[in-house]
DNA sequence: TAATCTTTGTGAAATATTTAACAGTGTCGT
DNA sequence: ACGACACTGTTAAATATTTCACAAAGATTA
């Protein structure tokens, strides 16, 4: 089963596991609840699943707690990840305080600022450090995954540094496109897009 | 041409229109041009903007000025918007600060909050309301985007008294997927989720 | 054990999206 | 005005993704 895995497949498993977790007072669950509570169609469920393994008992549905251990370790959220952040503006602050990280296995454990008044001040319990000590904190704590939160013009040089300092993930608030090879992965979440997204729907639905 | 749009087409057309704010030195530019700027293909540019119009010139490309204008009338931004934001604790006041909304013609014009502490203190030069104020003042203001960033527990709550109250297009923080009637449009940013696929991206190419 | 029921896993069909290729159209220099 | 060139718009092909529909697998009941 050489089948190449969409793109969309990952976040719906998110999106399961979810549903699992909120499903747990029952051994087991068909593909037509998850759909129910997913609003996915029974038919993507089973499809989504099977990309990965083969979790279900044909008669009985998805043992609840296998299925729910098999999407942490897909998903490798089973691990706990150490998280740099970069950026410790309004958006990154709100993020460094954000308390639905560590829930998932993901901790804050260095932030970095280029904004000398910030510098050395501590916020939730964590040190802000200046830029131009990303590259060996990041390195000799071995961090994989990094939040860029700065302003557009600092991003590229910022994701330039993260990328030479090991980390291969990159969640990147800044609206710019950063460009990176491609053996690092880079999630752009660009409020303005996002904003425009809506506009444009909203635009078009009253035609 | 009723070629239907593929959804990924717009957040691609607010891609080209930043590429074409930075040329605008030049009066013209071609497909490939915005091509090498955005990393899309050339192909993809043309075949986009034909999705909406013809709006090249062959031998030349694409003028500029006309193409910008194009897109903002396109994703309606050549209009303001006026946004209602519910939910500000550290997410919700940084999106309060952020300055990128203005520049597209966003405005949020008033917040929303359950938290007594937090209403009638003012922010940004916006006065927090109570949530129960949610409906007279979003109606009465013709508000037709909101930002939602409470907890999972309220989302669904205020996503119903939006709607209620008239808003078409909803971007929401909150960590679930709020029901809504298809008349509605939800744009969901949810971070856990974003960091799980980055999870899942490093998790593989390991392998 | 056999008959019936439930639900998975998966080929095959349907749909959606992207890429390739090029005919046609307008530009520009002479 | 003409020929060479540049670039768009679009048709067709290639890919990717989702949905359908059902055979096979196991559960359950008698």
């Amino acid at each position: 089963m050489l089948n190449k895995i969409p793109q969309a497949a990952v976040p719906r498993l998110s999106l399961y596991y979810r549903a699992l977790l909120e499903s747990r007072g029952k051994d087991y669950i068909s593909s037509e609840e998850l759909s129910k509570l997913t609003h996915f169609t029974a038919a993507q469920v089973r499809r989504d699943l099977t990309y990965f393994g083969q979790f279900g008992t044909p008669g009985k549905g998805y043992a609840i707690l296998g299925l729910t251990q098999a999407i942490l370790s897909i998903l490798g959220t089973d691990k706990n990840w150490d998280v740099a952040l970069v950026g410790v503006g309004n958006l990154g602050s709100a993020l460094l305080s954000y308390k639905g990280f560590a829930a998932q296995g993901f901790k804050v454990v260095c932030a970095f600022d280029s904004d000398l008044r910030k510098v050395d001040k501590t916020l939730e319990g964590i040190k802000i450090q200046d830029t131009s000590e990303i590259e060996p904190t990041v390195r000799e704590r071995n961090i994989h995954i990094a939040i860029v939160a700065t302003s557009a013009e600092s991003a590229q040089a910022v994701v330039d540094m993260l990328i030479k300092s090991g980390v291969k993930g990159i969640l990147n608030f800044a609206p710019i496109r950063p460009q990176a090879p491609a053996s690092v992965n880079i999630l752009n979440i660009d409020l303005s897009i996002e904003l425009e997204r809506l506009a444009y729907f909203l635009t078009r639905s009253r035609v």
